[in-house]
DNA sequence: AAGTGGTCTAGACCACTAT
DNA sequence: TAGTGGTCTAGACCACTTT
């Protein structure tokens, strides 16, 4: 009777299943971004009061306010206290790119090459970022990884070295490259700071990774800290720019 | 008499200030997550349980619970019903790179210049990005957008032909360009998928943006649809690679 | 004054994990 | 069985905005 699209049914129901196994604010937050996404409120546009939707739908006033919570923490409405709830715009600088696709890279049939791993006397940079003295000695390594038995990333590095801290032997391995990634590495990192930057592939890291020049690339810079906030490692990941790309989405669906 | 480094006072007690006009569960967040960060629970270990926590700072459960939700949310803690809350380790999949730099550049002394606009009958391509046939009329347009007078980003991008949707209009004014970053543009757009690569940039790049051959380049892909979800929009901004990083930080601090 | 979102309570009940 | 996280209630009180 109700079907106006002779196809599938709707694939949330505007009504709350207390049967469910999926919780009522999660219900509520489905019920309410369908309808913003089929344009039943437009970007500007204010929904209706916490209030309101307690007596529309049954549910206790802070299982609506966890379902608009999600809704904020998804960009999707902004509230002002005393004024309402209004639906957001898409927003561009909003659009966040993970590494996840990387990731993936990495736990497919990864093997990590040591090209070369030595001690080196820390200059002018790799000191500051090091947090160590000019001259000091630091364990500067070249790894290569190859992806199917592909070269897909070249990582330089340079690491503290410090006798009294068995971190060396450890940072050598695959493990470690793929623990980072997963969160089963490390338990002495406490941060780390990461850039990426698009430039051209040097010499040596376009022979490395077996292309030819000129060719672009992504650096993905990278310094992690253990829990005394001093830096433990500084490095690069390269990759050739046709290796991957990032992706994401804005908006609704 | 308990201030063992004699430095600055810590930046958060371990109490709750029933006066502060912080909400309680973010105070809590807080203490739980300094003390993370100081050591006191290093990744993997155990947090104590809610009705600890609950006894430990006089506080409801349900206050608790929005603390662990916040640490959560923000990739510190791990939970898992029955067994209890765990600290995880530093993940370098879960770094997200975001565009907020690339919108503050837009914020800037941004001015836009078309550099072209026609009608074009829809190749192969474009016909399938747009959900057109080949051979339909679309709109290519060609606009630099110059900071400081400064030739910075390079857009080109293929628009819907749509006389009953005045949206050609207002997408070749600068405001757009603005809006999409900051939110205050379009309420037309639902959604919108993004995608960045590293590359060489092409002559024709080169020559507008003013850089010298080779050069290494960002190129972001977007394509955008309405609440019809259907695409009104596909196109790249286009960038030198030495004007722009993206930054993250991962863990904590 | 009326309406809005924001916080917080003090429990109840449930599902899951360990022992 | 005891301990853990997860959901939900039915209100109270507050801060803010609009009329």
């Amino acid at each position: 009777m109700s079907e106006l699209k002779g196809g599938a049914a709707a694939p949330v129901r505007p009504y709350i299943d207390r049967d469910s196994d999926q919780p009522v604010y999660v219900q509520l937050a489905d019920i309410l971004r369908q309808q913003i996404s089929a344009g039943a409120f437009r970007p500007g546009e204010q929904l209706p009061s916490e209030a309101m939707l307690v007596r529309t739908y049954q549910v206790s006033p802070m299982t609506v306010r966890r379902a608009i919570n999600l809704l904020t923490d998804q960009n999707v409405v902004t509230t002002v206290q005393g004024r309402g709830t209004f639906v957001k715009a898409v927003q561009l600088g909003a659009a966040a790119f993970d590494l996840s696709d990387l990731q993936a890279m990495f736990s497919d049939d990864a093997v990590v090459k040591l090209v070369e791993a030595r001690f080196v006397a820390a200059d002018e940079r790799t000191a500051r970022k090091l947090q160590i003295e000019v001259g000091e000695y630091a364990i500067y390594i070249r790894r290569l990884l190859l992806i199917h038995n592909e070269p897909a990333f070249y990582h330089r590095g340079y690491l503290i070295y410090d006798p009294t801290r068995p971190i060396v032997e450890s940072e050598l391995e695959v493990t470690v490259l793929k623990g980072l990634f997963d969160g089963t590495g490390s338990p002495l990192i406490k941060r780390g700071e990461l850039s990426m930057e698009a430039a051209l592939l040097t010499e040596e890291e376009a022979a490395i990774l077996q292309v030819s020049l000129p060719a672009a690339g992504w650096l993905l810079e990278h310094r992690f800290f253990d829990f005394d906030d001093k830096p433990v490692s500084w490095g690069w990941f390269v990759c050739h720019g046709d290796r991957f790309r990032l992706h994401t989405k804005i908006g609704l669906e």
